[in-house]
DNA sequence: AAGCCGGGGAG
DNA sequence: CTCCCAGGCTT
């Protein structure tokens, strides 16, 4: 292709755009799901549904969302709350760097804009985890700009009706989108033209078996015409997860307490809490004693294994072989583990594998 | 461009 | 099982 302007102008040379966005329009105004988070059109509680939504269910989003909400009402609250407490709130919801970004990007707004949430998007882009989505989501639902927001929903709807075949695993593709949506938002209702293709998207426009009898721009889909609404979008496969295998360790001491760590402040599951995990692909097991005590500098017996549990990550899968182990001497030295009474636990923040070994405490 | 970053539900 | 969901950050 010449460029990119040209492909966009091509694509829409015979699309009739005004009934368009009447159809869907008219559509989302009349059909659109009643949710939390369109109670209003607060930008604070905008930008944090559109974080949770991210990769996320709208079911699984709402209590997470309400609870939240009623937490931390506002930039300020949530500006000034412990990072414990805020991924406390996100326990269990995962990419759990979402919620450390956005109260990093929250503090920033409550010290540098007055803790209101910018309306320029150079601005909204600079802060932490908001990307080119989320600026546009902001932007159109919460202040009415007509700005792309261009997620996963959106490329599945447009490529179907404007039978686009380019490969949205691409970033090149989600750029044309962006470019297109430019050229076809509604001017006068940028946030109902947004939120109607994602809803669109999530309600009719489903990627299995997309419910075309009942779609409001049927008449506008060229996938649908040709019949090749299921092949579309165009996608390119991802690979699979690789396995790793470890050992969670359930290290109790005579008071009853179990020992339990924090976890790096950067990558897999940042910050959160965990029981012991020994890499048994490097580590043999009689040898994890050993290793056990040049971490920790203590001396624990392994028992036998109580469960297994596989645990599927997006990039990776844990083997996880729950040990209880007994506790027979030295001191704990590990800056970043500590002995917690069980009924305390609750208040640490646990990812959901660790929560399930977290069960055979008792 | 490719990899990293969770968890759940649909089919 | 596979796919994917109101994505963003890092390399």
């Amino acid at each position: 292709m010449k460029n990119k302007q040209a492909q966009i102008n091509d694509i829409l040379a015979d699309f009739d755009k005004n009934n368009f966005q009447q159809d869907l329009i008219n559509w989302f105004k009349k059909e659109q799901r009643s949710l939390p988070w369109r109670d209003n059109q607060d930008p604070y509680r905008v930008w944090v549904s559109e974080i949770m939504l991210q990769q996320t269910k709208v079911d699984t989003v709402i209590p997470y969302f309400n609870r939240f909400i009623e937490k931390f009402p506002t930039p300020e609250k949530l500006a000034e709350a412990d990072e414990q407490e805020v991924l406390k709130a996100w326990e269990g919801l995962g990419y759990y760097s979402r919620a450390r970004n956005l109260q990093n990007a929250i503090r920033e707004v409550v010290s540098d804009y007055g803790g209101k949430v910018p309306e320029e998007a150079d601005e909204l882009a600079s802060l932490k985890g908001v990307g080119p989505y989320t600026k546009g989501a902001i932007l159109s639902i919460a202040y009415d700009k007509p700005e792309p927001a261009v997620d996963g929903n959106v490329m599945r709807v447009l490529s179907r009706i404007l039978h686009i075949q380019d490969d949205i695993a691409k970033q090149s593709t989600k750029k044309l989108f962006e470019g297109i949506i430019r050229e076809v938002i509604s001017q006068e209702d940028p946030s109902s033209f947004n939120q109607g293709l994602m809803e669109l998207g999530a309600l009719v426009c489903t990627p299995k078996s997309p419910s075309c009898m009942l779609c409001p721009v049927q008449e506008h889909c060229r996938a649908y015409q040709e019949g090749v609404e299921q092949e579309l979008p165009v996608k390119t496969k991802t690979k699979k997860q690789k396995k790793v295998p470890y050992a969670a360790l359930l290290i109790t001491n005579e008071q009853g307490e179990v020992l339990v760590q924090q976890r790096p402040e950067q990558g897999l599951l940042a910050n959160l809490w965990e029981f012991p995990m020994v890499p048994m692909e490097d580590i043999d097991r009689e040898h994890l004693p050993h290793w056990f005590f040049g971490e920790y500098g203590m001396m624990i017996t392994p028992g036998k294994a109580v469960d297994k549990i596989k645990h599927v990550f997006s990039h990776l899968i844990w083997d996880l072989e729950i040990i209880p182990c007994t506790f027979d001497k030295g001191e704990l030295d590990h800056p970043r583990a500590r002995f917690v009474a069980m009924d305390e636990l609750e208040s640490y923040p646990f990812p959901v594998s660790h929560q399930k070994i977290a069960k055979h405490c008792k």
